[in-house]
DNA sequence: GCAAGGTC
């Protein structure tokens, strides 16, 4: 019998598609990588019966990345990384995607590809095919196809089953375009700023000096917004205050049609107009009613904005959380741009696994008796349904975090399906001495939603009374205030996610990366209410590129950039052409920023502090023989003023002197490095550290005799250790042992 | 030690 492969983008859609195709009687089994599992089925195709393989890969199969040499930060100008030659390596190696995808694959006659409909997608079907169309079995015909689909119904895979296409290679193309364009830019801004900065400044504090499409700009929105800040200048405006008596005896206060006037003078006449009018006359009641809209379907950014506004998470820790419950079968699918409910949900049934819920199956009870109404109509992007509860869990069941995104994900759902929010407005103007009022009431008519998102709720009820047009009412009080235009408060986590959305900077997967990168990079600091300041690095970074050439900095950069790369995906442009236009731009743009590097380290140097002033002496210098300093703002390094040299140290731990004790090979203090919790330590050599004294030696070498982590062998890496057998001497490495090195001691 | 994009 012939057999079909097929491959999904994720083991969930393998096993969602296989049981949709097998009409639910498969054979599953774990594959052997771990992450895949194999679902075995036998079914028709092309008029025949055949068994049926489907299986998936995690994402990418393969990756990126320069060849060998090119790696090396010390032994590569960054300039050539524009023309380096670049390999495309296995995305994780632990998961030996190919070998996998090879042995399953293997003698198959037809290949099926149900990756994501999308660029990424397309692409990743062109992996897959690499790995596989040399161990599948040649025969007449058409053997690779492509099932197109935008939902993950029976009808829909069925019938994108029958109706099998081809790969599109140019949308595959247009994606390695962009990998390779970002992985040559990013790289070589990167590797230039860090090495330029880090060699004159000790107090950066940032490990990296990052440069990318995506989150340089989104530090850009942070920036610019800092920047309003800075430049505002409050303005005097005034404001007539207004109160009048109501028939009852009671006070209101109304509200002036001007809003405000900015100057004095005017605001004093107006003030004076009014008061010459010593009654407030009743010019219209008008009574409207009003409508709280409920919210669309569920989408990841949206979950992402709320879940920072209103629950004080980052996008980072929301998708990890997201994904757990996902994982645990409390959600749907977490990676969504739709936010429409396809024509084949389950909405009822969804609902009713919440009707028993101690919090919200009351109201869940009480819905699907009236009955439910229909959800708003939003947009389906072609990948997955919209974020929804797929299980009920009470709060015992999940814990902190993980239940208050969950109770939210299902309040949305909820709400999605329940009627508006109505209210009555009232609105009633006035006159005064020729200038006009108004005062305006809200009375809550029907909760709607509203009950199930009460943080959404009108405010108390403000009855105002219905005035006959041309009532006379008392004035009590015509003030002058004075006030300042107050200036705008800091970027907010999610209106940089809307930002971002806008601009097309990331994707809902990534966009919580960016974000988080300019965090750990120091660029930014999360303040209360989750906003963004810009640390002093950040806005020199976004300053610096201004002074140089904003288009670094500009959010239309990445979306000009993609505007290209579809002339490849729609056949329209030649992906060579396209790409080596874009990197050529890139690479003069590298050049004239590297010339012009002054203008960003003007802003650099009054700002932070050279490495000669920075740190403490620790240790002396087997050179010149004076004391090293110690620069503890992240990177940890020793420089040395006297030879101008600088050493990198192991991070994230304590550094200490050593006993005073001299590395035997190049008269270097020694240092201990020792960290935290679990109180690991080692001695090492800073210059040993940087310069490997034996042939073949690594940084961060293991035990080369018996690998364990906690043999003193492990010192290995930095040439020298104290001796374990006399605890006075100092191992050094014995090079005549090679290429298994042994350690001898110097006493 | 670099980017951004998939996904676990």
């Amino acid at each position: 019998m012939k057999s079909v492969f097929m491959v999904a983008e994720k083991p969930s859609l393998a096993q969602s598609l296989a049981k949709i195709l097998s009409n639910g009687s498969m054979n599953s089994r774990k594959g052997m990588n771990g992450a895949c599992s194999v679902h075995e089925f036998t079914g028709r195709f092309r008029g025949e019966t055949m068994r049926m393989k489907m299986t998936s890969v995690c994402g990418h199969v393969m990756g990126c990345d320069f060849v060998g040499k090119y790696n090396n930060w010390d032994k590569v100008d960054p300039v050539e990384l524009f023309t380096a030659p670049i390999q495309k390596k296995e995305a994780n190696e632990k998961l030996r995607m190919p070998a996998f995808l090879a042995k399953e694959a293997s003698g198959a006659e037809y290949l099926v590809l149900w990756l994501d409909c999308d660029k990424e997608g397309e692409n990743i079907c062109f992996e897959v095919i690499e790995c596989v169309e040399n161990v599948m079995t040649r025969v007449a015909g058409q053997q690779v196809f492509r099932a197109k689909f935008s939902a993950i119904t029976d009808q829909e895979i069925k019938g994108a089953f029958n109706n099998l296409g081809a790969p599109n290679k140019n949308e595959s193309l247009s994606v390695d375009a962009r990998q390779e364009l970002d992985l040559r830019i990013g790289c070589a801004f990167t590797r230039y700023q860090t090495k330029f900065f880090q060699g004159k400044y000790g107090d950066l504090d940032s490990t990296l000096i990052s440069y990318g499409p995506c989150q340089t700009p989104t530090l850009g929105f942070c920036v610019e917004r800092h920047d309003k800040i800075q430049s505002f200048k409050p303005e005097a405006y005034w404001v007539v205050s207004t109160q009048v008596q109501l028939p009852d005896g009671k006070s209101m206060k109304l509200d002036w049609e001007r809003v405000r006037v900015f100057d004095k003078e005017v605001a004093q006449m107006f003030v004076n107009l009014i008061r010459s009018g010593d009654k407030a006359c009743v010019l219209d009641t008008v009574q409207k009613k009003g409508e709280k809209t409920k919210p669309l379907a569920l989408n990841t950014v949206e979950m992402l904005r709320v879940a920072s506004s209103g629950l004080g998470l980052s996008p980072h820790h929301t998708m990890q959380i997201a994904e757990r419950l996902y994982i645990q079968g409390y959600i749907s699918y977490p990676r969504t741009e739709t936010n429409n409910y396809p024509d084949s949900f389950d909405l009822k049934g969804t609902l009713r696994q919440q009707q028993d819920h101690p919090n919200w199956g009351s109201f869940v009870r009480k819905l699907l008796q009236e009955g439910m109404k229909q959800p708003k109509k939003g947009q389906d992007a072609g990948d997955h349904p919209p974020i929804t509860p797929m299980r009920c869990a009470r709060e015992s069941d999940l814990e902190g975090d993980s239940w208050r995104l969950y109770d939210y994900i299902t309040r949305h759902f909820i709400a999605t399906l329940s009627p508006n929010c109505y209210y009555l407005q009232t609105t009633v103007f006035f006159e005064i001495g020729s200038e006009q009022f108004s005062c305006t009431g809200k009375v809550l008519q029907d909760p709607g939603f509203t009950e199930i998102m009460p943080w959404l709720a009108l405010g108390e009820d403000e009855e105002i009374p219905t005035l006959k047009k041309n009532t006379m009412l008392d004035v009590e009080e015509v003030k002058l205030i004075d006030r300042q235009t107050s200036p705008p408060d800091y970027l907010s986590e999610s209106e940089l996610i809307t930002l971002m959305e806008k601009h097309g900077i990331g994707t809902d997967a990534s966009i919580p990366v960016h974000i988080n990168n300019i965090c750990e990079r120091n660029y930014v600091s999360i303040i209360p209410g989750r906003k963004l300041q810009p640390t002093n690095l950040g806005i020199v970074l976004v300053h610096g590129y201004q002074k140089i050439d904003s288009d670094l900095v500009l959010p239309t950069m990445r979306s000009a950039v993609e505007q290209q790369l579809n002339m490849i995906a729609m056949g329209q442009a030649n992906f060579y052409e396209v790409k080596q236009h874009a990197i050529d731009i890139f690479h003069l743009k590298f050049r004239y920023f590297v010339q012009n590097i002054p203008a960003m380290d003007e802003l650099f140097e009054v700002t932070f502090s050279s490495l000669a002033d920075a740190g403490r002496p620790i240790s002396r210098c087997g050179k010149c023989r004076r004391f090293m300093k110690l620069v503890e703002a992240k990177p940890a390094r020793l420089h040395c003023s006297i030879c101008d040299s600088t050493y990198s140290l192991p991070q994230n731990g304590n550094i200490k002197l050593y006993k005073e004790l001299k590395c035997p090979l190049d008269e270097f203090e020694l240092l201990l490095w020792t960290t935290g919790a679990k109180g690991k330590s080692y001695p090492l050599c800073p210059y040993c550290y940087n310069n490997p004294p034996f042939k073949d030696m690594r940084k961060g070498m293991g035990c080369n005799e018996c690998s364990h982590p906690t043999c003193p062998h492990a010192f290995s890496q930095n040439g020298v250790s104290e001796c374990v057998e006399c605890e006075r001497g100092i191992l050094v490495l014995d090079p005549t042992s090679a290429p298994k090195w042994r350690m001898c001691c110097n006493k």
